[in-house]
DNA sequence: TTGAATGCAAAGGATTTGCAGAGGC
DNA sequence: GCCTCTGCAAATCCTTTGCATTCAA
């Protein structure tokens, strides 16, 4: 394990982002829903490739209003939740905001925070699902997923430790 | 393990809230901060038991406005980071809310959510610390602390399924 | 007395919603 | 053409902040 291109699933972009088209538009099709440009736009600028965002990293990744291609902030909100929805995305809340990763076709997997710049490491042991079941049948609760968020300092943060301020806050 | 009377360290609430005050009276001295009324109403209200609680469950606990011992809105958000940062209580963000907990005292745990009644159960495995330490060790990831939060339907939810509503919409 | 804390009102940031017009199918 | 979707503006929810007053030390 585990940086993100160990823990994908070995299909290229183009591949996923295409299977990842089809599993949408049958959620659309069994739902009435409609298959509009700004659904496609997101689709696409999402699975371009595997990181992490939030609402307004996609916003500023979207081309500028008036441009084409651009879509407005509520969309991206009711299309998100669509995707969650649709199991292509996960969501998860992290110093108060929603963060997004891709869902479908990509392996279960948990997280390193680090509190200095917000780099999400990801990473992947078996034990965990081993423990959520012990657990769950001791409580017998039943799981539908879990989510483990190990905060600290990376790596790189530690080695440019001189000043105590985050990297953000010093450009 | 671990209902939250098994995990918990053994003391009584009033004894636990005798050395918490204490040590949120150290906190104020170092700091040059004053032993108010509305910051010893709020300790005595939320080291009384061991529940989970968010801002607004905090509020509705206290005295009506007006009342004697009641505490304004901003006060109760400016005193919970106070107890935060002394170290009597941990925070975590749960559906976009701040949800907070014992900590001084109070043994390393992680928690069962259940996402029909909000309910959440508390577990204890030192397994995972194990894996935190590993995971670290292999990322050069220096540990601040963990969140793992198992999502599922609680035991009593499962017994009431005759609907699939919530218990609380059903009110 | 004096600076810190409170309460009020208002601001702030993230997300959602009502509605009229645009656009899939 | 019908009905869904979009974009706009405004609302909502949770939390924080500015400021005059109150109060602990």
């Amino acid at each position: 394990m585990a940086t993100d291109s160990d823990i994908s699933g070995g299909l290229t972009p183009a591949e996923m982002s295409r299977s990842v088209g089809q599993r949408f538009d049958d959620y659309l099709q069994s739902r009435g829903m409609r298959n509009t440009q700004q659904r496609r736009n997101l689709l696409d600028l999402i699975f371009s490739d595997h990181e992490h965002f939030d609402a307004d990293q996609l916003l500023d990744k979207l081309p500028a209003k008036g441009l084409a291609g651009h879509v407005s902030r509520p969309t991206v909100y009711r299309t998100l939740n669509e995707f969650v929805d649709a199991g292509l995305l996960r969501k998860f809340e992290l110093e108060g905001r929603s963060v997004y990763e891709h869902d479908y076709g990509y392996p279960e997997h948990d997280h390193l925070y680090c509190s200095q710049c917000s780099k999400l490491i990801e990473f992947q042991d078996d034990r965990l699902i081993e423990i959520r079941k012990q657990v769950a049948a001791k409580y017998n609760f039943q799981v539908r997923s879990h989510r483990m968020i190990i905060t600290g300092v990376c790596e790189e943060c530690r080695k440019n430790r001189r000043r105590k301020r985050r990297p953000v806050d010093l450009i």
